[in-house]
DNA sequence: ATTATCTATAGATCTATAGATAATGC
DNA sequence: ATTATCTATAGATCTATAGATAATGC
């Protein structure tokens, strides 16, 4: 998992930068998996010290407080999510049925990172305002990306216009359906797969079906 | 807020039911408060007790454990949704744009009810397995309530007829979609009223404009 | 001499209960 | 006598740091 260097404002008390860089890594790859399954409340910062292989005290000269961890995993996570769109946007960059590729390759990173994708959903709340409003930022930041190829559609004429708003508000749809096979896959998971899942939804985004292309919306 | 009978299964040292029920609701009031401010695992159960006017000993002869406060109230914004979301149905039963008034009904819900349905997002994980499949099976009849209106305006012919999957689908959006304005909150509602709202995600799902109702969808 | 690591623990919680007290009903 | 309420605290945490130790670089 990358660490951004936009992490690099939270401060340590060891001052050689590559150190600092690589014992975070550390500590984020071993505080996701118990984030993950016991949240970040019922972790405690020994057990992550521990699963880092790091003595607690050590860990404590890489942070200053057990928020700055879930900042960090939070940032990491995001900066694994955008990566994988950007490379989805670039694979799929123009020409025909461009927007179902999109949703596809979204849908699955978001297949792929579901539990990471869930983590943000329930522990954002409990960072720091400052954190908080970072974490907002990316989500929007990622969003953004869902614009801008839906915008570079419209504008080549693959898609017919509509107004910016509209533009913004299904950027945003794309980015929910992608997390609902997240948070509904309890559910979802039951009777439908990743495929089912992204065939019917580009049906719904869409309006057309990829096999269909002629076919009208339903209703 | 109203308590169910689903959540008399909660053992309490207290015999008499009436009681029960009201000390219970008493604690609920308060502690949707307390967590909405401040989070499930930040609220100390002195802090509950004292929000619900109970000294700490008292509250502790009508709940067993924190988790069971947690799932009490849970379970009561749950059963206030789905009121919320029955009246709706009920309203907007059949006829020209039934479908489109449910989901304004609906999402009016959403946005009364915005922080109680965050707070659902970000707690079920704390609930103890037991628990959490209660909650989860309440989000489930409510999406059920969906599905069965969509059959209902198929079977009169007043939506073209999509398979069932498709059906169920579309349900489970319509719920998301609706959660999306709670949970993106910070976000949309800088740039939308919740009547934009309405009006683009209604488009969005129906394809087509309440104001133009012949209008094709954009794509 | 400076930088990084480690051990041991201070200090501050927080949940849940035991046992005493008060209120209620027969 | 039974039921409900209240006080005081046991017992079990958990975060973060102080101060000692080891490693590194000049």
């Amino acid at each position: 998992m990358n660490l951004s260097s936009r992490t690099m404002d939270i401060p340590s008390q060891v001052k050689n930068p590559a150190l600092v860089e690589s014992r975070r890594r550390q500590i984020v790859d071993a505080t996701v998996l118990l984030f993950i399954a016991r949240g970040f409340h019922k972790t405690t910062t020994r057990q992550i010290a521990h699963a880092a292989g790091l003595p607690i005290g050590t860990l404590y000269e890489y942070i200053a407080s057990k928020e700055d961890i879930l900042y960090l995993v939070c940032d990491a996570i995001h900066a694994e999510v955008e990566q994988g769109v950007s490379e989805a946007l670039a694979l799929a960059k123009g020409g025909r049925d461009a927007l179902a590729r999109v949703i596809r390759e979204y849908f699955m990173v978001c297949h792929r990172m579901s539990d990471h994708i869930l983590l943000i959903y329930q522990e954002t709340q409990s960072l720091p305002n400052q954190y908080r409003k970072k974490v907002l930022e990316n989500e929007v930041r990622i969003t953004g990306l869902f614009m801008e190829v839906l915008a570079h559609l419209m504008a080549s004429g693959e898609l017919p216009h509509i107004e910016e708003r509209a533009v913004e508000l299904m950027a945003h749809n794309i980015s929910v359906l992608g997390h609902m096979w997240t948070f509904r896959r309890w559910f979802l998971g039951r009777h439908y797969t990743i495929e089912d899942y992204i065939a019917l939804q580009t049906d719904f985004i869409i309006g057309l079906s990829n096999q269909n292309p002629g076919k009208v919306r339903p209703f």
